[in-house]
RNA sequence: GGGCGAAUAGCUCAGCUGGUAGAGCACCUCCCUUACAAGGAGGGGGUCACAGGUUCGAGCCCUGUUUCGCCCA
C-alpha cells in the first residue's frame, strides 16, 4: 500500500523538473526516507557531513562534494546497506562574528558596545533566523541527510564533548599555556593557527640597510623587507662559512634608527645568497628569527601591538603609527641618515588571515597550545597501516608529511563566539582547569576565580565531529554501531585543518580512526581552469543552476564532469545537456506508457519468452550495471553518468525502443523491466526524475530506493550480443548507403547482399522484423549475380548493395577511391612492419598472426574494391557514355 | 626552493598490464518519420606539448625541456 499519492497521472507530455522535485522532496522527508537507526544486523554505511557554517550559502564546492555524498548514500541504501548521512552545522566563530559585527556596524555599534554576553545572544538569534538557509538550499539540490540527526557544534552535547576533551588533554599534559610567537590577525583581534594563515606572493621591496660598526667602521649591510621592525632587532646573523663576514662575527654593530649595539652572530640557517647574506634577527616578530634567537639566547622584543600599531618601545615619532606607515617613515628616516644603501623589487610571501585577508602579524603572546607530537604518532601509524586510506592515494603522502613535521597547535582565540575555555584564573593568574567554576584556586586557595575570556579554535570542536555527533562522551548505540564511520568526503584543502585532527582525536579518545576512507573529490574550477573565488568573481551559484535546469540536471551536469582524480573545468552547458537528457528519459517512459497501456496499471507485468532484442537489451543492461558498480567503487562519477547515458540513449532509445514500436501489445515486459532498471541506475544522481518515472512504471514497493539495485544475474548473453551486433552493423551499412545526399531513401526498401554465408542469411531472414526497423529494409535479396546500378559498401566479407538510379554511382566512385587509398597506405605500413626481421623474431606470435590476418584482409578489400571500381566504371560508361576512369 | 598533478579533435575530457587514437558538446549535410526538433540519420576533423632514449613496435615506459594548476616552505 502506497503511503503517498504517487505521481501525477497521466504522465505529462513534457518534463518539468520544478514541480516534481518540490513534491518528491516533501514526500521523502515526511516519510523519513533519509532516516536510519543503528542496526547491527545490516552493514552500515555512514558518512559524517562536513558541517557547513551557519553563515554559509551553497557554492559549487557543496555542489560537487555534497552531491557526491548524497549519491553514495543513496547508492548504498539501494544496495542494502544501512546508509545514513549525518548532518550538522559549525558555529564558524570568526565568520559569524564578522557577520554580526557588520550588522552592528549598520546600527552604528561595535561589539564592545554590547559586551560578550549580549553579543553571543545576538549571534544566537541571528542563527535562529538565518542559520538554516543553507539547509534549504541543500533540500533544493535534493540532498538527503538524516535531518532528524542534525547537530550543531555549540549544542549542549557537543559542547560537553569539547570541554571534556580539553580537560582530559590538559590533565595528560597535552594542553599547555605558554608565551610564544603566534599568528595574530589585527582585524579579527585574535590568534590564528598555522593552518589558518594563507601564504600569498606580493610585490614588495627589499631594503639594503647599513648597520655601522660599533667602532665606527663600515659594519655590515643587511637586506630586509621589514625595516619597521628594526627597533626589535636583537642581532645580525651571517652564515658560519661565509668568508665575507667571518671577521665581523662576535663584534657588534649599531642598530640604525634607535642606536643600540647588537652582536653579529653566525647561524647555519642563514642563506648566503639572499640579499647580502646578512640578516637582521628579530625574534619578537618572525618565526625563523625566533628559532635563531632561541639558539643564541637573544631577547625577544615586541614593537608592534595587537592593534598593528607601533608600541611605545620605539622612537617617539614612530609611536602609535600603523605598521605600514611606520615602514614608510623608517625608510625615509634611513634614507635621510644615509643608511639606506639601495632598494630593489622583491616578491614577498605574505601571510594573510584565511577569513578576512588581513596581513597577519607574528606576535609574542600568552596562549594555549596542544602538544601535537604525541597525538600525531598514532595518526601517522593509522595511515601507514592502511587503517585509514586516502583517495586519490597521492594525498597519503601529503597527510603523512604534515604529521611528520607537526608543530604545536595554538587553540586559544580572542573571538567572542565559540566554546569558552574551561579555564579559571585566580587573582594571581594561577590556572585552574575544570568544567564548573571551582570554589577556590587549587594553587593558592584564593576564591573569586574568573573564567578565561578566550574561546577555542573552531577546528577544535570540528576535530571531535565524527564521534561527538554520535553522542560521545555518552556511551550510545550510535557510537557503538556507527563508529568508525565508513567514509569522509571533503575538500582536500582542509586535510590538515580538519582531516588529520579528526584522526588524531578519534584515535586518542575512542581508540579507532573516525573513518576508514577519505575521498577528496575533484575541485570545480571555472572554464579557464582557475579556482572559483569571491575575489576573482568567477564563482557560480548552484542555486541558479537549479532554477535554470532543475536539481537533477544540475547534479548530473556536475557529477558528469567529475572524472576520478582530475579537477574539473566546469561547463554550465553540461547542465543544459543533462536537462535535455532528462527530457529524453521522460519521453522514453512516456512512449512506453502510451504504447503499452498495460504498463500504466501500476503493477508488475509478466514477461513473454524473450526474443533476440529482449535478450540483447538485457545483456547490455547487465554490462551497464557492472560498469556502474565499478565506477561507483572507484568514485569515477563521470564514468557512472556516461555509462548510464550511453546505455539509455544509444541502446535503449535508439535501438530497443525503435524495435519495440513493432511489438505486440503483450510484449512490453522486458521494456518495463529495462526502463525501471535504468531509473535505478540513475536514481542516486537524478533522484527526482527517476522516482517520478519509476512510480509511473510497473513497480513494487513505495519508493524506488526500496526496490533496491538492479540485478544483472543470468542476463549476460554473448550469442544475442553477437547476433544483434551483426544486425546493427548491417543496419548501419544500409543507413550509410542511403545517407548519400538527395537519395530518395524512403523508396529504397530493397537491399541486396552479395557474398553472405548461410548463417548470416538465416539471421537476416529470421530477424526480418528487426531488419525492417533498423535498416528500413523490406526485402533483403541474395541473388547469384549483382544488380548493375547500385551503391555498395563492404561489411566484413559481405557486400551490401542498394540499387539506385545510375546518377548516384559516380559519387560513390570518389568515396570508394578515397577508401582504397587509405587501405593502400595501411597495407604499405603493415608490409613494412611484417617485412622487418626484428618484428617477426621478437614480437609475440599471436601479434604477428594478427597483423598478418589484418594484412590479408586489407589486401582482399583492396582487390575487391578495385574490382568494384571497375564495375562501377563500366556502369558509369554505359549510363553516361563518358570515358571510364581506370581503377 | 621542494613536492604533486596536467598538456590527446574547435571545447571539455576518456584512453587498463605498450599492439590500427575514442566519447560528449560544437561544426557540416539531410530529415518537423505521432515518445522526444530539448529530436533523428549521416559526415568531416588529431605530428597525442617539445627533444632525446628503451623497444620489432610508444599517447602509454625512461630522461630532459617548456607551459599551466595545486600543495608545502
Amino acid at each position: 500500500m502506497a503511503k503517498h499519492d504517487g505521481p501525477a497521472a497521466p504522465i505529462a507530455d513534457k518534463y518539468d523538473p520544478a514541480a516534481l522535485e518540490a513534491r518528491w522532496y516533501a514526500i521523502w522527508e515526511a516519510e523519513g526516507a533519509f532516516h536510519a537507526e543503528p542496526d547491527p544486523a545490516k552493514p552500515p554505511f555512514v558518512i559524517p557531513m562536513p558541517p557547513p557554517n551557519i553563515t554559509g550559502r551553497a557554492h559549487m564546492g557543496h555542489g560537487s562534494t555534497y552531491t557526491v555524498m548524497d549519491v553514495l548514500t543513496r547508492y548504498h541504501r539501494m544496495r542494502g546497506y544501512n546508509a545514513v548521512w549525518l548532518p550538522g552545522q559549525d558555529h564558524a566563530a570568526i565568520a559569524t562574528q564578522n557577520v554580526i559585527e557588520k550588522e552592528l556596524a549598520k546600527e552604528g555599534l561595535t561589539r564592545y558596545d554590547l559586551g560578550p554576553e549580549k553579543f553571543r545572544e545576538r549571534a544566537e538569534r541571528w542563527r535562529e533566523t538565518y542559520g538554516h538557509i543553507i539547509y534549504e538550499q541543500f533540500r533544493a539540490l535534493g540532498f538527503g541527510p538524516d535531518w532528524q540527526r542534525d547537530r550543531y557544534t555549540m549544542d549542549a552535547g557537543l559542547s560537553r564533548a569539547v570541554s571534556k576533551v580539553f580537560i582530559d588533554l590538559y590533565r595528560e599534559g597535552l594542553i599547555y599555556r605558554g608565551l610564544r610567537l603566534v599568528n595574530w590577525c589585527p582585524h579579527c583581534q585574535s590568534t590564528l593557527s598555522d593552518s589558518e594563515v594563507e601564504r600569498e606572493d606580493a610585490q614588495g621591496l627589499l631594503y639594503f640597510v647599513r648597520y655601522a660598526g660599533e667602532d665606527g667602521s663600515d659594519g655590515i649591510v643587511v637586506a630586509t623587507t621589514r625595516p619597521e621592525t628594526i627597533f626589535a632587532d636583537a642581532a645580525v646573523a651571517v652564515h658560519p662559512d661565509d668568508a665575507r663576514y667571518a671577521r665581523l662575527v662576535g663584534k657588534k654593530v649599531m642598530r640604525p634608527l634607535s642606536r643600540v649595539p647588537i652582536p653579529v652572530i653566525a647561524d647555519a640557517a642563514v642563506e648566503t645568497d639572499f640579499g647580502t647574506g646578512a640578516l637582521k634577527i628579530t625574534p619578537g616578530h618572525d618565526q625563523t628569527d625566533a628559532e635563531i634567537g632561541e639558539r643564541h639566547q637573544l631577547p625577544a622584543v615586541s614593537v608592534i601591538g595587537f592593534d598593528a600599531k607601533m608600541t611605545d618601545a620605539v622612537e617617539p615619532q614612530f609611536v602609535g603609527l600603523d605598521r605600514f606607515a611606520a615602514r614608510e617613515l623608517a625608510v625615509a628616516t634611513l634614507r635621510e641618515r644615509g643608511l639606506l644603501v639601495r632598494e630593489e623589487p622583491h616578491v614577498i610571501a605574505v601571510g594573510t588571515c584565511y577569513r578576512c585577508d588581513t596581513i597577519v602579524e607574528p606576535l609574542l603572546s600568552l596562549q594555549w597550545f596542544v602538544k601535537m607530537k604525541t597525538l600525531a604518532e598514532p595518526a601517522l601509524n593509522a595511515s601507514r597501516s592502511g587503517e585509514v586510506r586516502f583517495v586519490p592515494t597521492r594525498y597519503t603522502r601529503i597527510y603523512e608529511g604534515w604529521l611528520e613535521r607537526i608543530r604545536d597547535w595554538c587553540i586559544s582565540r580572542q573571538i567572542w563566539l565559540g566554546h569558552r575555555l574551561p579555564v579559571w584564573y585566580c587573582p594571581d593568574d594561577h590556572v585552574n582547569v575544570a568544567e564548573a567554576k571551582p570554589a577556590a584556586c587549587a594553587t593558592c586557595g584564593k576564591p573569586a576565580l574568573t573564567q578565561s575570556d578566550d574561546t577555542l579554535d573552531t577546528w577544535f570542536s570540528s576535530a571531535l565531529w565524527p564521534f561527538s555527533i554520535l553522542g560521545w562522551p555518552e556511551d550510545t548505540e550510535e557510537l557503538r554501531v556507527w563508529y568508525p564511520t565508513q567514509l569522509l568526503i571533503t575538500a582536500r584543502e582542509i586535510i590538515f585543518l580538519w582531516v588529520a585532527r579528526m584522526v588524531m582525536m578519534g584515535l586518542h579518545f575512542i581508540g579507532r580512526v573516525p573513518f576508514g576512507e577519505v575521498f577528496f573529490p575533484p575541485l570545480i574550477m571555472d572554464e579557464q581552469g582557475r579556482k572559483m573565488s569571491k575575489s576573482l568573481g568567477n564563482s557560480l551559484d548552484p542555486m541558479e543552476l537549479v532554477e535554470r535546469f532543475g536539481a537533477d540536471a544540475t547534479r548530473f551536469g556536475i557529477v558528469g564532469q567529475m572524472h576520478a582524480g582530475q579537477d574539473v573545468r566546469f561547463s554550465v552547458d553540461r547542465c543544459e545537456d543533462a536537462r535535455k537528457f532528462g527530457n529524453k528519459i521522460w519521453q522514453a517512459a512516456r512512449f512506453a506508457l502510451i504504447t503499452f497501456p498495460e504498463l500504466g496499471e501500476g503493477r508488475p507485468i509478466e514477461e513473454a519468452s524473450p526474443d533476440l532484442a529482449d535478450r540483447w537489451i538485457l545483456d547490455a543492461l547487465a554490462q551497464t550495471v557492472a560498469r556502474v558498480e565499478k565506477a561507483a567503487t572507484e568514485y569515477d562519477f563521470s564514468e557512472w553518468a556516461q555509462t548510464a547515458y550511453a546505455f539509455i540513449k544509444n541502446q535503449l532509445c535508439d535501438v530497443y525502443i525503435e524495435i519495440a514500436k513493432d511489438r505486440a501489445p503483450s510484449r512490453a515486459g522486458v521494456l518495463a523491466r529495462t526502463l525501471g532498471a535504468a531509473m535505478q541506475l540513475l536514481h542516486p544522481i537524478m533522484p527526482f526524475l527517476t522516482e517520478e518515472l519509476w512510480q509511473h512504471l510497473p513497480h513494487e514497493g513505495d519508493r524506488i530506493e526500496a526496490a533496491g539495485w538492479p540485478t544483472s544475474a543470468g542476463m549476460l548473453d554473448p550469442i544475442a550480443r553477437d547476433e544483434m551486433s551483426t544486425l546493427l552493423a548491417f543496419g548501419e551499412t544500409v543507413r550509410k548507403l542511403r545517407a548519400m545526399p538527395q537519395l530518395p531513401y524512403r523508396e529504397l526498401r530493397d537491399v541486396t547482399v552479395v557474398g553472405a554465408d548461410a548463417p548470416l542469411l538465416a539471421l537476416l531472414r529470421r530477424e526480418a522484423t528487426i531488419v525492417r526497423t533498423i535498416a528500413r529494409a523490406e526485402h533483403v535479396h541474395a541473388p547469384d549475380g549483382k544488380p548493375q546500378a547500385s551503391l555498395s559498401m563492404r561489411m566484413g566479407d559481405v557486400e551490401v548493395l542498394l540499387p539506385v538510379d545510375a546518377s548516384f554511382v559516380e559519387r560513390e566512385r570518389a568515396l570508394l577511391r578515397k577508401e582504397l587509398e587509405k587501405a593502400q597506405t595501411e597495407v604499405e605500413t603493415l608490409e613494412h612492419k611484417l617485412g622487418s626481421s626484428g618484428f617477426r623474431e621478437k614480437a609475440p606470435p599471436a601479434v604477428v598472426e594478427k597483423e598478418e590476418a589484418r594484412l590479408a584482409q586489407l589486401r582482399a578489400t583492396l582487390a575487391k574494391g578495385a574490382e568494384r571500381l571497375t564495375s562501377l566504371g563500366a556502369i558509369s560508361e554505359a549510363t553516361f557514355q563518358s570515358p571510364p576512369t581506370k581503377g
